[in-house]
Formats: structure tokens, sequence, C-alpha cells
DNA sequence: AAATATACCTGACTGC
DNA sequence: TGCAGTCAGGTATATT
């Protein structure tokens, strides 16, 4: 599933190869993804030269000197470069041909991403709302502790918001407040500023050890699927109900929490 | 206003 | 072996 680092991971695997080059014309084979995709979008792109490929949360920016396509990879989605003319498979929705002869390929099988056409991206009405990002400056413990006070949802759910911070999803969530020794439970209110300082450093911490991780086994991301488990290993309290604490060897527990799996050790988070 | 529930979708897995 | 049922998960939106 694609969290922030393997967003990240797909930017810049990605970008290199559609960089200074022009849309020759866009094949949309499934308009129904989380949302209708426009036919504007086949309209504009086509005929307009990359000028860079960003990302902001999870939405990556394919940008343009006119516009700029917004992409989300939604659960299941991938992105990757192909020759022209490669079969396509029955969950690849979306290519945007290059006159370089590759194509950029959308595929995903759940069909919970999106893809919209903006004049003005960091306006549109998905981005315009979202926290900062987890690795910028202004995201730091003051920030956290101010936003969060007199709140009562659960700090787990609170670091999820994306009108909080973006990129924080359920994984990474349990591992940052296990690295932070914070009981996923506890009200966002109630989280000292010492805690926030961990806190924020525990966010950062997995996010980049995780993009890392994905540079690494994301290298073949090119025709390959993009989908192996990169951070299975690291993990230190997601998935792991039952098994040890890797600090107390206390049983790891699972909760739910917002329709949501919830993995910590009660011993170590308070 | 804040908190919580719901909807979207299908591959992978479980139990009969 | 097949089949029905469950689960997972990002996030906008509806409901409480």
């Amino acid at each position: 599933m694609p969290e922030l680092p393997e967003v990240e991971t797909s930017r810049r695997g990605i970008e290199p190869h559609i960089l200074d080059t022009r849309v020759t014309r866009i094949i949309i084979r499934n308009r129904r993804l989380r949302w209708p995709v426009s036919k504007t979008l086949d309209r504009e792109l086509p005929g307009n030269t990359i000028t860079s490929v960003t990302r902001r949360a999870k939405y990556l920016l394919i940008n343009t000197s006119s516009g700029t396509a917004i992409l989300h990879l939604g659960m299941s989605g991938s992105v990757f470069v192909v020759d022209h003319g490669t079969p396509a498979g029955v969950h690849d929705h979306v290519d945007i041909d290059f006159d370089s002869g590759k194509t950029l390929r959308f595929r995903d099988p759940r069909r919970f991403g999106s893809l919209h056409w903006s004049t003005t991206p960091l306006k549109h009405k998905l981005l315009v709302s979202l926290g900062p990002e987890p690795l910028d400056d202004e995201f730091n413990a003051i920030y956290l502790w101010q936003r969060s006070r007199g709140r009562r949802v659960s700090i787990k759910q609170f670091i999820m918001n994306a009108a909080i911070v973006v990129g924080v999803g359920n994984i990474y969530a349990s591992e940052a407040l296990f690295m932070a020794g914070i009981h996923p439970r506890r009200a966002a209110g109630r989280v000292a500023l010492p805690r926030y300082e961990l806190l924020v450093a525990a966010i950062r911490n997995v996010l980049s050890s995780a993009i890392r991780a994905g540079g690494t086994t994301l290298r073949d991301f090119y025709g390959g699927d993009g989908e192996a488990g990169y951070f299975r290993q690291q993990l230190e309290a997601y998935g792991r109900e039952g098994e040890a604490c890797r600090r107390c060897n206390t049983p790891i527990s699972a909760i739910v929490q917002g329709q949501r799996s919830t993995f910590y050790c009660k011993n170590c988070q308070t």
C-alpha cells in the first residue's frame, strides 16, 4: 500500500523518465476511480511538456507550464514507466504517452486512487486544507502541542488526521507511538510537550527510514509491481499481536480505533 | 466544533 | 476444490 515513503519513491522514480518530454496522448480505460476522471484532463494535458514531478502529502503532482495532473495512488495504486504499446492489464486504468516513446502507466486494482487536472493545484479542494509535511520544519513539537490543546480525540487518530499533519498512515502511526512510548488511546490534549518532542522525532525517523528502505527495494520499480513489503522487517509493533515486544518481551496488544487496527505494547506505552 | 461512522473497491485470506 | 464471508486501508463526506 502506498504510504508517503512509497509515493515519494514513485516521484523520484518517474520524474527523470518524463521530465522535459511532451505528452502526445492520454488513454483512459476506466474513468471510475474514487471520483470519475474528468474529460478536462483529456482535453488539457496532451501537448504539454512536463516541467517537474512534485509531491504534496500522498498526492503526486505532474506539472506542466499550463496545468497539473493531480494523482493519488489510493490503497493499491502504482505508477511506472513502460514502452509504448506494452499490453495493458485489467487494472491499468490510465496511460500517458510521451514523445520519448515512453508511457506513464497508472495501475490500481481497488480504484481508491484519483486523477484530476488543475491550473492551481495547491488551491485544489483536495489539497488546500492539508496540514504540514511531516519532514518540514513547521511540523514540530510546539505546533502539535498547540493544535492538540483541548482535544479529546486519541493521539493516534490525531496524528492520522491530514488537517494536522499529512502522510502518517495507519502503519506508521502505530510505529511512531511505539517509538515514542505513548499509549495510542491517550487523549491528544493530555500529551505533554516533552512527549510531543519524542513523537515528532519518531514520526520523522520512521518516515525517513522508510523512504530510504523504499529507495532500496523499489530500485527496479519500473515494470515491476513496486508492492514489495520493504518495511516489514523493521516493524516493531504493527502486525505483531501476541509477539514479544522487542524492548520488554511483553506480548504486543491489538485494539481497534476508528475502524482501524492499532498495535502497541501495554507495558512500554503509557 | 469536534468526534465518529460510512462509503468506496477488490485481492488475499479464513473456515466450512 | 469451491464458495461465502471477512479483512485491509486513505480519506472525503455524512452523521451524531
